[in-house]
This record gives structure tokens, sequence and C-alpha cells, in this order.
RNA sequence: GCGGAUAUGGCGUAAUUGGUAGCCGCGCUAGACUUAGGAUCUAGUUCUUCACGGAGUGGGGGUUCGAGUCCCCCUAUCCGCACCA
């Protein structure tokens, strides 16, 4: 009987579905694990087969852990908010909901061809109001609670209120609580919620239409679609992520992540450790008088002095300070700026504000700034310092104001060159030994080497001159040791269709929540998805958008009165709102009281494992750890880091294949190795479905395209073989490592090699490709290989079931110790993910029984257990046909037997001075003094040694003999 | 510029702890079977040499009886961040 997997895969699937073989139980006797993968996006172009590589790896391991008896969640849905479905209604006016609907449905048909072990049951979509509801309900929570950094957690904003009533805290600014009416009030505790709305400066789309977050935009442009992307000013809701900075950073230790995606998240959240230091300002007036100066109060001269307010990561170069920089954002320069210099910083400041965040990020190296006019006094100097105003100081980080030391920070130096500024030494490699830095070609910025020119802190260490000046700034009242992040809040309001509403209306414009109770708030109907005609968002266009508050629903949008009718929010959330919390709810996904319960968090608590991209390690992997600790903090979750084990599987790049057209000749087509070729030709893409092994079907391309029809072909060389002349006699492609793109010709669709060669065929082949986490490009020149040795495995099968009725196996039997080395290694690939070696082993397996006369069925079974996480398909067929009846998955793990894998002798390589010569074969309990003799005693041995006496003997018992002559 | 990763036959890769470099597969070569092969099977396949041998894991140096593996320097490619003070 032949290996028919079309019917074989078919059956099984047919199988599990009705048995619902992986539905999975919240109580269990058997330990618990959750491997999930990250959810995609259902885009129109369905699954590639770069997709299903992560999916195979957790779907092996998955099966593995249920074999091996625990209780394995492993769920699947779909991130179905996002742009592109409504990209495609806003040019078409298919609603996204159908859109989405179908591609939906494509890639659930697509995932059942490859027989994913997913309990469907639990599938969650962003975009269904039973989810969105509890994503609604999760910014409500963050709406409602604020960061107490003395608790280090969130903390409800009613605890905050009534401290401020009962005077506990003090309201920072210049009205006390007591003073302020509701409306301040609640404009105070805005400055506190963990979700927030504020005027900032967001990265705004015009061409999407939308702000986007940082990471969603990369030097200068979207990264969906490329789009420029332009600073701007708007009051957009944001979340305060960058409360939880720290505890991002820290619970980093914890987790058993990639070294290079925890790099990327600490260098994302940007620790750096400093110190804040208060300049005085050399300007006549005083703090109550100067906008944005603070006032300090020196303790020798008890005088207020308006001052301001740096941060540096290098205070034991204070000594250096040679000017200031401020920020064109900076709230001071209007005041300090002398009248002189007023029209030129004038056009300097609009200049810079109106600059693009692209131009600012392509012109990076240009030197731009102007003089205020202005001076500060170096608190430890009490030199005047020029304080001047550029754009390469960020208003976003610190205080939006640095000290410039030009000897060692390379964009002071750069400045301090352009603009011809003093640049005074104050850190040298060596001990009192300085140069002159008007002969530098670059600042030294290194943190090594000792203070030199820097008053009471010279000759010390760096390191020890930065904690001395920083201890120096705080008895003296003007600084702090103090910690900055690069992170920054997170910008969560789209102007777009397809996303959460918000659960807001807003009442005298300041936001309200909607009662909890009352959620989901559903998406409405609109009219169009494009922006209304005013410029607000689509959901402008809702004819049913007002919030009845004494009815508390949702009613037409002309009923807005303000008094009992109040407008909703018209920005919907962004992609990673629906996102970052999924993996909670596949805990319970169909939970209506909750967004999961406590007996059901209690009972998983994390996901063991996370299979996905390391694309998404700046956005979807910190938010998505940010709303976890949040939950965790409200009493929601029970582990601070919701991803326990993450593997990044590498991305799978397309193999594009060319034809060379003759330069000439439009109708001719050179074959690549054809002598002149590359001079005389252009190289054109291929579709790669008609090219195999780089060898064109030349029939196919005739048709493919109206153009070659009559197309004429210079083939190889027929005479020449060896190697690298595959195509002798034929016409031979080149090829190229390109992104999977429809325009190179070059996507690979999975369904395709299912039909072709079946689902196990192609899991095996994904996993046989390299390591899960590396990048490789797809090829699908050795699919045939992993095809022939399911068939050889099948043939095992299939020639011994018939003779296997007799008594036992005898355990001497050849095949048992095949069989127990095979369960070794594939327990210990699959443990440390290395399943391409796993599939190799199985290769080595099978070639090694089909050699066998027989193969006893004691050693047929638990294979077909063995291998089935990889090929879960054709072993449940040879499950069957060894007689079973339920499922494989129901069967154990096989154990191995190490009495199976003793050796009593052991081959050694014999090596003379490092180089291997020859093998020995000696028993295994075999001492030095044997072996030495037994090297004497051969022949080659003899010749090795040449007559002279061994100067030395390295003997290690079952790994080698060396011996230095 | 900073941070991270990678580099092994014609190709994808293997070598888990410093111990026979090249397992497994593709491709290629020769042969068997066949009307035929994009089927199946057998043998071979790092380079060089008739052979004995020699060389060989991006390049250079080092540690070691022994290095693909450890250390130092360099080169190339990929990824992330990028005026973050």
């Amino acid at each position: 009987m032949d290996y028919n997997f079309t019917e074989i895969e078919k059956r099984w699937q047919q199988y599990w579905r009705e048995h619902h073989t992986y539905r999975c139980e919240n109580s269990s006797e058997k330990p618990h694990f959750y491997v999930l993968d990250m959810f995609p996006y259902p885009s129109g172009a369905g699954l590639h087969v770069g997709h299903p590589l992560g999916y195979i790896a957790s779907d092996i391991y998955a099966r593995y852990k249920r074999l091996q008896g625990f209780n394995v969640l492993h769920p699947m849905g779909y991130d179905a908010y996002g742009l592109p479905a409504e990209q495609y209604a806003i040019q078409t006016g298919q609603h996204p909901a159908i859109t989405t609907e179908q591609n939906i449905k494509r890639y659930r048909e697509q995932l059942d061809k490859i027989g994913f072990s997913f309990d469907w049951e639990r599938e969650v979509r962003t975009c269904d109001p039973e989810y969105y509801k509890w994503t609604q309900w999760t910014f409500i929570q963050l709406f409602h609670h604020y960061y107490d950094k003395e608790l280090d957690k969130a903390r409800p904003i009613s605890e905050l209120v009534s401290k401020l009533e009962s005077g506990e805290v003090e309201a920072e600014g210049e009205k006390s609580w007591a003073e302020m009416c509701e409306g301040e009030r609640q404009d105070y505790l805005m400055n506190y919620r963990l979700a927030y709305l504020a005027d900032i400066p967001v990265n705004w789309c015009a061409e999407l239409g939308t702000v986007l977050a940082n990471d969603e935009v990369v030097n200068g442009v979207s990264v969906r679609g490329g789009y420029p992307v332009e600073r701007k000013l708007m009051r957009q809701w944001s979340l305060r992520i960058s409360a939880y900075a720290q505890r991002l950073v820290d619970g980093l230790d914890e987790v058993d992540w990639t070294e290079s995606l925890k790099e990327i998240q600490r260098n994302w959240i940007g620790r750096s450790e400093g110190a804040a230091v208060w300049f005085p300002l050399d300007v006549p007036g005083n703090a109550n008088v100067l906008p944005g100066a603070q006032a300090y109060m020196p303790q020798v001269d008890p005088q207020p002095v308006p001052s301001f307010e740096i941060f540096t990561t290098r205070p034991d170069t204070i000594f250096g300070v040679s000017f200031m920089v401020l920020c064109p954002e900076h709230e001071l320069i209007d005041s300090i700026t002398t009248p002189e210099q007023r029209a030129e910083v004038e056009a300097y400041v609009t200049w810079a504000k109106n600059r693009s965040e692209r131009e600012r990020q392509a012109e990076v190296k240009k030197v731009s700034g102007v003089f205020t006019g202005a001076y500060a006094i170096n608190p430890l100097t009490e030199e005047r310092i020029p304080i001047w105003v550029s754009d390469y100081v960020l208003a976003g980080y610190g205080t939006g104001a640095i000290m410039a030391v030009p000897a060692h920070d390379s964009r002071d130096f750069a400045f301090a060159r352009h603009f011809g500024l003093p640049i005074r030494q104050v850190v040298s490699a060596e001990k009192d030994v300085t140069s002159d830095p008007a002969t530098w070609t670059e600042s030294m910025d290194s943190k090594t080497g000792y203070s030199v020119n820097s008053g009471f802190v010279t000759g010390m260490k760096v390191k020890e001159a930065m904690a001395a000046v920083i201890d120096r700034i705080e008895e003296m009242g003007i600084g702090h040791r103090t910690v900055n992040y690069r992170l920054r809040d997170a910008i969560f309001s789209r102007q777009r269709y397809w996303g959460e509403p918000f659960p807001v209306y807003y009442k005298e414009g300041r936001p309200c929540t909607i009662p909890e109770e009352c959620l989901p708030l559903c998406l409405p109907e609109v009219k169009e998805f494009k922006p209304t005609a005013t410029g607000e968002p689509p959901l402008g266009h809702a004819e049913v958008w007002a919030w009845d508050e004494a009815n508390r629903k949702v009613v037409e949008t002309s009923r807005v009165d303000n008094k009992t009718v109040f407008p909703l929010e018209l920005s919907t959330m962004p992609g990673f709102a629906g996102s970052s919390g999924y993996y909670l709810r596949y805990m319970d996904p169909r939970n209506n009281e909750a967004y999961f319960s406590h007996e059901a968090v209690s009972y998983w608590r994390q996901v063991d494992l996370y299979v996905g991209g390391a694309e998404h390690g700046t956005g979807h992997l910190i938010y998505a750890r940010f709303w976890n600790k949040f939950l965790y903090d409200i009493g929601l979750s029970v582990c601070q880091e919701p991803f326990r084990k993450l593997v990044n599987q590498g991305m799978i790049q397309g193999r594009s294949n060319f034809v060379y057209r003759s330069k000439t000749d439009n109708n001719l087509f050179i074959s690549k190795n054809v002598p002149g070729r590359a001079e005389n030709t252009v190289p054109i893409h291929v579709d790669i479905n008609i090219v195999n092994n780089d060898v064109l079907d030349i029939e196919k391309f005739r048709a493919w395209r109206p153009e070659f029809k009559d197309a004429r072909f210079e083939l190889e060389d027929q005479t020449v073989s060896g190697d690298n002349k595959a195509g002798a006699g034929r016409y031979v492609c080149g090829w190229e490592i390109e992104k999977m793109s429809k325009s190179m010709y070059n996507v690979q669709n999975p369904d395709d090699l299912v039909s072709r060669y079946g689902a196990d065929t192609l899991r095996l082949y994904e996993m046989f490709l390299g390591p899960v986490e590396q990048a490789k490009p797809w090829d699908t020149n050795g699919i045939e290989g992993v095809f022939r040795f399911l068939k050889k495995f099948w043939k095992i099968y299939d020639s011994n079931l018939g003779n296997t009725a007799s008594a036992p196996a005898d355990s001497s039997h050849p095949a048992f110790k095949i069989l127990h080395q095979t369960i070794k290694k594939i327990t210990d690939d699959i443990e440390r993910f290395s399943f391409n070696t796993s599939v190799s082993t199985f290769m080595i397996c099978t070639n090694e029984l089909s050699s066998l006369p027989q193969v006893p069925r004691e050693v047929l079974e638990p294979l077909a257990v063995l291998i089935s996480p990889f090929a879960p398909h054709i072993a449940e067929e040879l499950y069957h046909m060894l007689g079973h009846e339920g499922s494989v998955c129901a069967a154990q793990w096989p154990t191995y037997d190490p009495a199976y894998l003793v050796e009593d002798s052991f081959t050694y390589p014999v090596s003379f001075n490092g180089k291997m010569r020859f093998t020995l074969t000696l028993p295994a309990d075999a001492t030095q003094q044997d072996a030495l003799a037994a090297v004497k005693a051969d022949g080659l041995g003899q010749k090795w040694l040449d007559g002279k006496e061994p100067k030395k003997v390295i003997f290690v018992p079952k790994k080698i003999i060396n011996i230095v002559v």
C-alpha cells in the first residue's frame, strides 16, 4: 500500500474535529503548560510559508508536552483590527468587518490544512465585541488609576484624591487642592491617570490620516505604507507606560528570552543614571517673572535665584562646561533672550519647529543653533556660561536642556567646533596628562580615566568623580541623583474607524468613562470610512454616536445637548490595544462576567512558551508586558511577566529566480552559465512556480505571459558535467534572496505544497530548513528529500505489519538500539528547540531500520508516537494500523532505556601530535596502558611511532587517544 | 556612531561539555530496474594529489597534548537603536 497523504490527512483532520481531540480544560490532575503563538493579522494575501514556521515549532512542542502528560493550552485567534482592511474599505467601500471575516475564513482553512493542534473553541478576535469589551474595560481601569511611586504600583485615583483632600499629599503647582475648582481638579488629576488626555507632540501621518506610536515610525516614515510622518501638537490619549519603565527593565532579568531581544528592549527603554542639576541664570529678574525658570535657594546667600534644570549622565565633567543648550521648545527661551538676539532666536525656533521628523533625522550630522545672548552660572566654578538654542537637544527627554561639555561629548564637540566655542579637557586617560583639545579630531567620550582641571575632583577616577560631584551638588541643594528613561508614553488614539471605540464621552470638554456595566461600547456604522469634512476621524460620520447619560445608552448624534446627551470620543484605539491582553483572555475566553476568572488565571498563570517574530521587540512585547503589569497591580494577573520563555522564529525570506533576456533580442533568453551571458543580458524575475531546482520549465514559461510565447533559449552546454552543472542541456535560472513579495514572483503559498506533498512533509520540511530562530530564505529545492523520507518511513510499517503477529521480539534485536538512540536524541532536541536535527535524526533512524530484514512492532509503536508531534497525520494512521482505536495524542511519550545504549567497546580515534591518523577499537573499560599497548601492537601505530618512545600520551576514556612524539 | 547576532563543501546545514570537521538532505557523478521518468534502488561526492600524503570551518595572532568551539585583533553580512545629554 502506498503512502496516500491526501486521504490520510483529510481523514485525521476530520477525526480531530469530530472528537474535539485538542479541546483543553481549565482544570486537571495533570501539570499545566501554556504554549502560545503570536496571533496573526488576517491579511488579504493569505498565509505564506513564513507564517507557519513558528506555528509548526510551537505545535511540535505542544504535542510533545501533551504526550508527556501535561494539560496543554494551545490556542489561536486573530489580531483582526488594523489598517489594511480599512484602507481597502476606503478604496472599495467594502466594510472592513466583511473583508476581515473573509480573510479569517481563508486563514482558518489554510491553518487547518497544516494540522495544528489548536483548541479552536478558545478562539478570540480582537474585533469581536465580546472580546473588545475587556480591552475597553482595561482602558477604564487605566483611566481611574495612577502610579503611586511610594508603593511602586498602580492605585485607584480615588486614593490620590483622598490624600489630596486630607493634605497627606500636597498638589504640585501654584494652587493648592483646596483652592481648585472641580474642573481644575480634573485637569490636575489628568497629569496622574495611567490613561490620560494631553496636548502632546505626536507622529502625525497625513497619508494614513492618523497619529502613530513611536514604534510604528521608522526613519521618519510609517512602518505600514512608508508614508511621511511629521511632528504635530495634538490632544491625544496616551498610556503612562513610562511610569513602568523601571519595572519593565527589571522584569527582563526573570524571563527566558534571547539576550538580543532583551537588549532591544533595554535599548528602547533606555535607562540612564545621572544627575539633575540646577544652573542659576545670570539674568536680571527672579523666578516669578521669568516663565520657565525655577527658584532655588542658595545656602550662602538665601535669595531665590532663577535657574533651570538640566540632566547629565556625566556630572564629573561639570568643570568642563563651556556652554548650555536649550531645545527649541524650551519655555525659558522667550524670557531670557536678549533684545539684540531676539530676531535671530525667533527665526531659528520657528525654523526648527517646522522641520519634519524626516528632515531632522536625515540631517542629524548638520549642526545648527543660535546664541540667546543670555548666560548661566556654573554652580561649581561660578563661571558665566553662554546659553544657546539648538535642535540637537530634544524636548521629550530629560528637561530639554543640557550642560555642554564639548571635550567629552561628541555632539557638544561638533557644536563647539562649528560655532567656535571653547573646549576644555577635564578627563584624561592617564593621570595628570593632558593635551590641547584644539588638536583633537574627536571628543573623548569614554567613561574611563581620571579627572583633570576639575577643582576638588582632580585626580579622581571618573567613577569616583561622578559620585563626588553629585554629593557636592546635593549638599549645595542644587541637584540630585536621578534616572532618566528614553521610553515615552504610548500614544493611544488613532483617527481611524477600524479599531476599538473608547468608552469615553465628553462633558464640558472633559472626558468621562461610560459605566462598566454598559460595555461593550460597540463600533457604530458609518457612511464613509474617510475623515469628515471638518477633519474629524471617521466616527464623526456616525449617525448614532452620542451618550445618553441618564438612560445609559448610545443615541443619535443629533440629540447631543451637552445636558443629558453628550458626544462620544471619535478616535479609536491602536492595533496594540487588542493584542496587549489576548493571552490572558484565552485562559477563559467565553467569560461574560470578567476579563478572565481568578480560577483560570491562577491555574494557567502565564504563557510558558511564546513563539513569534522579533520584530515585535519594541511594540507588542513592551505593551503587553506593561498591560500585564497593570493588571497585576490591580489584582487580576497573577504573574508580573506574561511570557516566561520566548522563542523568536527567524524571518523567511523569498528566493527569487531570474531569466536572462538578451539586450539585443527581446525574444532570446540565455541560460545562466553560458559564457558571455552576464554582459549581454538583463535579469528578469520569473515566477518560482515554473522553475524547479533552478531549471526553467520552458513550456510553462512560454505560457506564463503573452510576450514570452515566442521565446527562444540558449541552453547550458550539453557536454559539461560535474558539480554545479545541474542543468546541462537545460535552461538554468539565476537566483537571489529577496523579500517575499508578489512583485518578485517569489511568494510561496503553503496550500500548493500541501496538495503536492502533504501537510506532514511541509511541517517536516519547514523544520528541516535550519534552526527555527535563524532567518533563512525559502527554498523548495530540498522538499523532495523530506517527502522521500516519509515514503520510506511509511514503507517500514507497510512491509513489517504483516509479519509481526508472532511472539514478542528478542530484546537483542538491533532495532531496539536504533529506537532507543532515537528516543534519546529526539527528546533532547525538542527540549532545546532543535527541530532541524530532529528531522535528520528520524532520517538516520529510518535509513538504519530500512536496512534490517524486519522490524518488530515493539519498535514500530513507540516510533509512531515519537514522530507524531512532527508529522501528526501519518503518525495517527500508522498508530491506527498498529491496531489502536483512539488517537495517538492519547499515547505516552516513550522513554529510552539506557541499557540498550551501553557499548562494550569504543572505536578510538588515534592522534599523533593532535592529528588523527587511524582508529582503534578497544574494550569500553580499556585503560591508558591498554591503549598504549594496543597502539604499539598495531601496524599503523608502529608506523607513526616510527620506533620512538612517546613523549606524552593523552587518553580520555570513550573520547580520544593522542600521542605526542 | 552604539548595541546584538552570524560567517563551515556547489547549496541548506550538523558537530549539545575543547576530543575523528562535514551527520542528514538537496544537487551532482556512475550504475541497476524501466517503453519512459520530476518513480525506485545501489555506490561515490570538502579541496589537492596517480598515489603516499598535504591543506581545510571569513582573515591574522594566541592559549592547549588537542580549537569550528576559548581569548585578542581585523573583515564582511544581517538585525535593532540612532543627536536620548
